[in-house]
RNA sequence: GGGCGCUUAGCUCAGCUGGUUCAGAGCACCUCGUUUACACCGAGGGGGUCGGGGGUUCGAAUCCCUCAGCGCCCA
């Protein structure tokens, strides 16, 4: 039979992601039979395009899943997207703008109509990416975070939040983000140094001659002052207790206050304070009682409570009034100074401007309890765990959550509002006037007194009922579903999103599910170019993951991200990984080719085949048994390169070439039979990392039944294995390559055979395996030899001396040196041993074990020395 | 400013509760090789006083302290 002598993904790919669909490998439903093993995918943006986050992130999820498959447990990978607030009303907004639409001019429902179509348009492209990859998703569960079964979770959870005092509606500050025009959470902050200025500006000081002056970084939001402060403690200011001080431009007169929030060394230790724009001036505000002057519009322009440069940029703005004070002569001087700004996680360009503003936020206090308990106590377990620490802290310091969202894209907030302040939620307006009507005593409220908040809930508040709402947990807590996948085994996920998500997700899985979320929780890194730089599109230094998979087919990148992927550490992406992964595919490809190209003939196996097929069972379970170990610590990169090492050292380096027939012969079928029996075991191993080329070989080794698709094929169990037989094994290769190492030192073709001879106490026991080091060393003759051989290459291994005969090749060049210098170190190594054995306290406080081992090593190091010596 | 973590071969990383699976892996590098599966290959090889210093211990890459450098999270 002829096949290609390089593997092409190409072929193979899509042929087959397409067979395991129709087949319907990938949908699952509940069977009682089978042990659930149900992930949840972390949902892409529906805006997103696949990068090489989703890449690993996803692989992960698929070689889990695979196993599980393989395993005999009912997989279920729920695949589905975000809708993501603000990215993708920022997309339909732009999108619409390009229309000669503003979003001003549409009604609620008009807009939405605009951003369903959008959705209905693009926000499939990633799970196709997905597909690409081959990622094994029950694709029937797809979900969306706005579909009727979530957006009811979530009004229902806001209501029921609602009910239990566990949300309440207050003027906070806020994070602006005065691009898209919507508060955001804590979370969705990013802090950077950034250069800036610190303008110092002179007050004067109410009914004095004296100046006193004041260092900011905001110079525009003098405007909006409301009060110097000063430290208690600093004596430069004691004499300005009580007085006033005069706003410049606007002429305001505003109080000295004092308070040791005022850092004396910083600036000239006064402080301006603007409650209106800055969360600590708020706090001071709250406390001192100031008056609070916005003067900010939502769009971050000045309004007309500044009196000054209304209509202006904040940026502009303070050009102008730096100008202004300078001319007025209040601008002291300015300093540049680096400091930390605030800014959009969405719009990373934008500066977060602090906002007063009227919101609706969850009182976290109220929820933390078993969420923090059941992480501590590993009742839902991290990979790594050191994320423990990190999610303590956060829910120990935690902060109530913003969760409005002045955008129209998203869960509209089921709050009704009627009268001067009333508040009634409801999952309809009617069950809403009912609350009002119950709260009141009212029975004249009409649906006309009742007008529903405008804003949106928090992305993050809806993808945390997701567990539950998959399953339809929240409407129907007692069906199969739910009650079968739920809780599901484990989110793969990026540590960054640790309190976005996952805190949230365990939060509400404890609130509404009927158990925790998750068992456990796997942390991938982040993805980062060589440099450690984050991928990013500004930066250009992220690959175009489809691109990749064309060029290294979705096998090679799968091993390429896995490979230096271990759990919780970032992973420096390097194309040189994909491109090992395409040769290992193409390493496994020719391994199987050269198996199918042989002749079968009937006649007795080969000695070197039998040993070859005896020790390969061995190490294949010696490998199963490890794989198990790693797989249950997701140490995936490990277990692939463990898997790697078996294909490509121990199968093709070694066991093929014992068993394969001299050229032109043909092999015996039994030595055949037992290759093909391994490379299919292999398969099985290695179908999770590498899914397609893996299928494709199970269906080049024979015909196969309909349904006969190793994607459902049994993981390999773990048989008992013989380590001293590896070991004896290791010590033939061990052999082999000591030869192979004199040829090269000189210069002996591995056409020209050599003879061997061997000096060993029980030479009998080795007798088996020549066979091996005969046909993989070449070597012509073995013997038993009592003494030191003349003109040969000696080697030591364990107490056996081996003789390379060299005839011709005779070198002068004896080991004299290497010989001694060898023993000088095994007797200083025995010098170590000694004085740990003269010690009293060694020999007793040491385990008898370690002892032991002790004299085992003394005794080891002694007969060497006594060969080497020999030697000589 | 508060907290967490890292520093082991040129690079990326393993080394669990101190003692031969304790100095490892992959890649890179060097030498040799057009052997009849694969040059997307084969055979072989070199390379680290485990960041510095101190301590605990019979024994430290592993535990403690300290210094230096780096990274991250939170404000």
């Amino acid at each position: 039979m002829s096949i290609s002598a390089k593997y092409d993904p190409s072929e193979v790919e899509n042929k087959r992601y397409k067979e395991w669909m129709d087949k319907g490998f990938f949908s699952s439903k509940p069977n009682p039979e089978k042990e659930p093993y149900t992930i949840l995918i972390p949902p892409p943006n529906v805006t997103g395009v696949l990068h090489m986050g989703h890449m690993l992130n996803n692989t992960i999820q698929d070689v889990l899943i695979r196993k599980a498959r393989m395993e005999g447990k009912e997989a279920c990978w729920v695949p589905g997207t975000d809708h993501a607030s603000i990215a993708t009303e920022a997309k339909v907004v732009n999108l619409l703008r390009e229309k000669g639409i503003t979003k001003a001019d549409l009604t609620r429902e008009e807009f939405l109509a605009h951003a369903f179509e959008w959705k209905e348009k693009y926000g499939g492209i990633i799970l196709n990416q997905l597909q690409r990859l081959g990622a094994s998703c029950d694709w029937d569960r797809t979900f969306f975070t706005m579909d009727e079964k979530n957006s009811k979770a979530v009004v229902d959870v806001f209501i029921s939040y609602f009910n239990k005092g566990y949300i309440y509606r207050d003027y906070k500050m806020v994070n602006w983000d005065p691009q898209a025009q919507t508060t955001i959470s804590n979370e969705e902050v990013i802090y950077k140094d950034v250069d800036a200025a610190l303008y110092y500006v002179e007050y004067q000081v109410e009914g004095s001659d004296e100046k006193i002056t004041i260092a900011t970084t905001r110079p525009e939001t003098i405007l909006g002052d409301s009060a110097i402060c000063i430290n208690p403690e600093d004596e430069r200011y004691t004499h300005l207790k009580g007085k006033r001080a005069i706003v410049p431009l606007v002429n305001r007169s505003i109080p000295i206050i004092e308070d040791e929030y005022v850092d004396i060394e910083f600036g000239t230790g006064c402080l301006k304070v603007t409650p209106a724009h800055d969360t600590n001036d708020y706090d001071l505000g709250q406390k001192h009682n100031l008056e609070t002057i916005d003067i900010l519009n939502d769009d971050a322009t000045l309004n007309e409570a500044a009196q000054f440069f209304v209509g202006q940029s904040r940026e502009e703005a303070r050009k102008n009034i730096t100008k202004q004070l300078k001319e007025e002569g209040s601008l002291v001087k300015t300093e540049s100074l680096r400091h930390n700004v605030g800014f959009s996680e969405r719009n990373p360009d934008t500066v977060i401007e602090p906002k007063l503003s009227l919101q609706w936020f969850v009182d976290m206090q109220k929820l933390v309890g078993p969420a923090l308990d059941n992480v501590m106590n590993d009742n839902i377990q991290f990979f790594p765990d050191k994320f423990k620490n990190t999610y303590k802290h956060w829910l120990e310091n935690i902060k109530d959550w913003p969760i409005s969202r002045q955008l129209w894209w998203g869960q509209q907030i089921p709050a009704y509002y009627y009268g001067e302040d009333g508040v009634a939620v409801g999952k309809t307006k009617e069950e809403a006037l009912a609350m009002a009507i119950k709260d009141t005593g009212n029975a004249a409220l009409t649906l006309d007194d009742l007008r529903q908040d405008e804003d949106v809930v928090d992305t993050w508040f809806s993808s945390a009922l997701l567990p539950i709402s998959v399953f339809d947990g929240f409407e129907n807590p007692d069906n199969e579903e739910y009650k079968y996948y739920y809780p599901t085994q484990v989110l793969v996920t990026g540590w960054d999103i640790i309190f976005f998500w996952v805190a949230r997700m365990i939060l509400s899985g404890y609130e509404f599910g009927k158990d925790k979320p998750f068992e456990k929780v796997y942390f991938t890194g982040m993805v980062r170019d060589l440099k450690r730089r984050k991928m990013s599109k500004s930066l250009g230094n992220s690959p175009d993951a489809l691109g990749l998979i064309d060029q290294y087919g979705a096998d090679g990148v799968r091993v390429g991200m896995l490979l230096s992927a271990a759990a919780g550490n970032d992973l420096l992406f390097d194309e040189k990984l994909c491109e090992q992964g395409r040769n290992f595919s193409n390493k496994i490809w020719n391994a199987f080719r050269l198996i199918k190209s042989w002749e079968i003939k009937d006649q007795p196996q080969e000695a070197s085949a039998a040993t070859a097929n005896k020790w390969f069972n061995n190490r294949v379970n010696q490998v199963l048994e490890e794989l198990d170990d790693l797989f249950t610590k997701f140490r995936l990169s490990e277990a692939l390169m463990s898997t790697y090492k078996l294909i490509w050292d121990d199968f093709c380096s070694w066991y093929l070439e014992m068993i394969k027939p001299k050229y032109g012969e043909a092999i015996d079928q039994q030595s055949y039979d037992e290759a093909i029996g391994h490379i299919e075991k292999m398969m099985r191993i290695i179908h999770p990392f590498m899914p397609f080329l893996s299928e494709e070989i199970w269906h080049n080794i024979k015909e196969r039944e309909e349904n006969d698709y190793l994607i459902v094929a049994e993981w390999p169990k773990v048989e008992s294995f013989d380590t001293d037989y590896i070991k004896q094994i290791a010590n033939v290769f061990d052999a082999i390559s000591n030869v192979r190492n004199t040829r090269n030192t000189y210069g002996i073709s591995p056409k020209e055979a050599l003879a061997l001879k061997i000096k060993s106490t029980d030479y009998s026991a080795l007798e088996n395996e020549f066979a091996v080091i005969t046909k993989l060393a070449n070597v012509s003759s073995i013997d038993e030899t009592s003494t030191k051989e003349d003109n040969a290459e000696s080697f030591i291994i364990d107490r056996d001396e081996y003789f390379v005969l060299l005839g011709d090749h005779a070198n002068a060049d004896d080991q004299k040196e290497e010989v001694e210098a060898e023993i000088k170190r095994l007797k200083g190594f025995i010098f170590g041993i000694d004085k740990k054995l003269s010690n009293e306290k060694f020999v007793n406080n040491a385990p008898e074990q370690v002892v032991a081992m002790e004299q085992k090593k003394k005794a080891d190091a002694e007969a060497k020395i006594a060969m080497l010596e020999a030697k000589l």
